[in-house]
DNA sequence: GGCATTTTGTATCAATAGATGTAAAAAGAA
DNA sequence: TTCTTTTTACATCTATTGATACAAAATGCC
């Protein structure tokens, strides 16, 4: 049999990400790349492909992340639409202070930086965003029909404005502003929205 | 007497920006800048410095743009507090129908982008956008006084509540939501905290 | 132990990055 | 015309970019 591999892919993953995450796609380097992984050229290249390929696979990693926060939260059919929607918000402002925090959100930052040119990224980006919109028009549907929604919006609406603030808050997690302050900011968005 | 300059000095400026906000820093070569200015290298290190130098430069040159903007609108004393808001965000909103749409702001883009890195540049990029803030903030501080505020929120969330959602606004408008409901979005908030 | 297979480590590639130096060009002044 | 000054144009520098090739190393199978 062959030499066994002797990296984790899911810590090369990781610690990709993050880089990707912070410096963005065009100012991490291929050399920038290798140090945080602690892995070679010759095993990036073999094993994860050229650098577009490899940042794929970055984002598909991140999305996994995000995934597993809406299952716990917007897609957990144990919660109340409204409570799930707080929570998912909870979860999200909170994470601002942890060591990721400044980071913001790989899939905003995305799109802000000039990988829009990459259609194939883009189109990846995009869906992956997407999944938190549905996750959230869902419940916002759930809550419409309920009586739980203002009147004056309907889900979509809705839906738009929470995406929206959700947006602007990982541009202002980024830019350094207090969890707090994001907290208060989501509140009254969601308060006014029910 | 010299040689008379060739290059219009606006002109360079203003496409160099575009480039910038197009693409972002890291992706705006030299060369792509060259290109998009018709200078050439000796032309741009001469009268522009480095590429950071430059940046900064056109950087400079977009909050001229924003501060137009914000003169005929936030800070134009002859309109009324609500009035003048809802006219900023009108004109906002607008703006990303045009041939510039889809680029977002360069502010916005480039705290999302590795720039951060730079403490220089992330400063100057904090203090423009930061006048923004500063417009708005004050004619929420006249509406307040005015009774013109809705009830349970006072002047400073609000702002956070309107800066959050204008940053939001530029994500999206760069991911190519149409203007016609970025508008619904920014309708929806603005009348939530009146 | 020798063989086949895959990973790892390193050397190296051409292309491009940002940046600088210098000579030619263009104007008015003397 | 000749001189001075500044811009412009071009050549060139070193470092780094993304990417590839290939030998050394490490395993299980025979």
């Amino acid at each position: 049999m062959a030499r066994p591999v002797e990296f984790v892919y899911e810590d090369v993953l990781t610690n990709a990400m993050e880089q990707f995450w912070r410096e963005g796609f065009e100012a991490s380097s291929v050399q920038k790349l290798l140090d945080v992984t602690g892995i070679n050229r010759g095993t990036l290249y073999n094993s994860f492909g050229d650098k577009d390929t490899f940042f794929k696979s970055c984002l598909e990693h991140y999305n996994k992340l995000v995934d597993k926060e809406l299952s716990a939260t917007l897609n957990n059919e144990e919660l109340a639409p409204w409570a799930a929607i707080e929570k998912y918000f909870d979860v999200t402002v909170m994470a601002t202070t942890n060591k990721r925090r400044s980071m913001g959100c790989l899939l905003v930052n995305s799109f802000c930086e000039s990988i829009n040119y990459n259609k194939d990224i883009q189109k990846l980006v995009k869906a992956y965003y997407s999944n938190i919109r549905k996750a959230l028009l869902k419940r916002l549907k759930d809550a419409e029909k309920a009586g739980e929604l203002n009147k004056s919006v309907n889900a979509e609406l809705a839906t738009d404005v929470l995406m929206n603030a959700l947006s602007g808050l990982r541009v202002h997690s980024r830019e350094g502003k207090p969890a707090k302050q994001l907290g208060e900011i989501i509140q009254f968005t969601i308060s006014s929205l029910r």
